[in-house]
Order: C-alpha cells, then structure tokens, then sequence
DNA sequence: ATTATCATTTAGAACCATTCTAATTATTTC
DNA sequence: GAAATAATTAGAATGGTTCTAAATGATAAT
C-alpha cells in the first residue's frame, strides 16, 4: 500500500517533491495525503496551476476537499520558500513549485498560458541592487506579457480579441 | 476662472498634463473638471497612487465624486497608454502616470511604498524577447521587492512585521 | 483501549478591490 | 430649448482569497 512516486526515478521532479515534503516536515507540519497530492499536482504541469486548478486536481483524487485546504498548504509553501507565486490582479494567481526562486516568466494575454522562460535574462543580481538602492530586497518579478505563437495564428482567423490579464 | 497649471511651467509634469489630456480629446471624451483634476492628482504624486487614493485626491476638490468616476478614467487612460498599472493580488493596484511606459520599481513589502528604479535595469528589450520567443511581447514587468531603508531602521526598534505584498 | 491534546479539514461567511447596472444629471447639437 | 449623447452616480454584483468556528482525524499518555 506503498504510494509509488508520480516522477520519474531520479528526475527533477521527484527530488522537487522529496524537497518539498522535507520542508513541510521541517516546519511541523504533517504531510497528509491531500497535501502530498497537492505538491504533485503542482509539480506535475508546466502551465503554473492557479489555486483552483490544483482543487480540481486534488479533488479528482479526494473528492470533496475544501479550496481552504488548497489555499492553506500553499501558504505553508509560501512561508518555506516552496513555491513562487505569481501575482495578477485581474485574474487568479498562479503557483511554480518547479522553479520557487525568482526567474522570468512569459505570460500571453490572450489564452492566459505562463511559460517559464529559458531564456535567462540578464536580471542584476539581488544584491547590486540592494547595493544601489538601500532597499533589503529579497525578491525580484520578471514577466513579459504578449501573445503568444499559438494565439497569433488563431487570431489570424477570428477576430483578435483580449484577456483581462 | 481660468484654472492655473498646478506644475511648474515648462516642467516635465506640466508637458505630461497636457500629454494626457491631449490624448484623452483624441479618444473623443471630454476632459471634464473631474477628470483633469483626477490627471493632477496622479501626477501629484510620487508614490504611484492607488485607486482609492486618488478618489481621496479628488474629492478634496469635488466632494462626492464616485469611486466608479475614478477607475472609469483609469480605464480609459489604460487604453490610451497614458497610465501605467501595478497590480497586485493582496492589495489595490498602484498607477504611474509620469512614466506610462513599463520600467523597474522598488516595492517595499513592509511600507508598501513604491519607488521608480532610477538605475536603468539591463533588461533584454522587447523585440529581443519576442525574437527569441515567438511572442509578441508588448508590455515588460520588473518589480524589485525588499525592505525599504527607513523600514530597516524602524525594524531595529519594533519586531519587523510583513505587509501582506 | 480511553481519554486528552493537538493538527487538519471543512462549509460557508466575510472581505475587498474592482466592475457592472441602470438611473440621473450635464453637456452638446440641431 | 428639445433631443441626443456623454458623464456620473449609488449601490449591487463579482471573484479570488481569507477567515471562522465547528467537526474530524491523528497522536500520546495513561
């Protein structure tokens, strides 16, 4: 009765989740087995899951568990550094338990998909711009918003019309 | 009972007023008093008001002006890029209409102050990133967040509590 | 095993910034 | 100055998130 991990052996993944889990742990928190769905749900797309997306997934394994347990676990995750949120205002936010650390993201407008970007930008590190600046910064957003390939040429056909992000 | 320039003649702010304005009567709506006052007390600020805050401002001068007034306006000057909008998920959104185009701030996440980055960040410029990406990128978000200075000094008296940004 | 303690989960209410609605008031045009 | 158009309004609705207080589940000590 042994749960078999969703990752591959000794992928990225799976030691993500094995970080994970430590980290709650290490705070004294129990891992339950609705959190542990949790943090494979959220590891397991590459889409940055909005809360609501993470339930649906949960639920589809504990039918019934409340969004306040969802919102809960990922508050733990924010207070242990374990997952980066991503902030909209017009629009649910969105979660990376892949990536917790800052890094920029690619961000369309139009079907609202968040890509990490490979493309590592050339940020001043946190620390030269506590230097500059005076501030104690301890963290940093990078977005770029556009449209992304797909939806250029779907817009090609239909009439281009815009999200709320 | 003609309404004096609240800037400085020939200052930058002064230009920015007539900017926007200007580009309001090309929109085709009027720039009625609420409206230009709202335009002043934006432009007033340096601390990258937020909504409520600027409703604050003008009713100062027009007791009574609806809440509705201000992010109709808002809305308006988005569309026309005079405003640049700073959203945030756990707070009320900031507005930056001296420099309407996307560039870096300093967030401090105890004060909620929001400061413009006078060090120009080396980020990569848009077209670069939509080459690379096959986005079409039109808009660019980098936001630094920290502590601010004089909330590090507070914090040596009081335990340093978090704001909720 | 039994009870006491503590953490987790829950449903639903509350919250708050923002948007919408439908009616009212100004302003412009003819 | 009547008709048409735009601006403004108060308050309701929205939607994501947080809070509340009760219920459930797990743990430990006896």
């Amino acid at each position: 009765m042994e749960s078999v991990s969703p990752f591959e052996r000794g992928s990225e993944l799976e030691s993500r989740l094995v970080e994970m889990k430590a980290a709650l742990r290490d705070k004294g928190v129990a891992v339950t087995r609705k959190r542990a769905k949790l943090l494979e749900v959220l590891l397991a797309s590459d889409r940055h899951p909005s809360a609501s997306e993470i339930h649906e997934g949960v639920c589809a394994a504990y039918p019934g568990t409340s969004l306040a347990t969802i919102y809960n676990t990922i508050e733990i995750l924010k207070e242990t550094g374990q997952v980066l949120e991503i902030e909209f205002s017009a629009s649910a936010n969105r979660y990376d338990g892949r990536i917790p650390v800052s890094h920029p993201h690619l961000v369309c407008l139009q079907c609202e998909k968040v890509e990490d970007m490979d493309y590592t930008a050339p940020h001043d590190p946190l620390d030269r711009v506590s230097q500059t600046t005076g501030y104690e910064i301890v963290r940093l957003r990078t977005d770029y918003y556009g449209t992304c390939p797909e939806c250029q040429e779907a817009s090609l056909l239909l009439s281009g019309e815009r999200g709320r992000l």
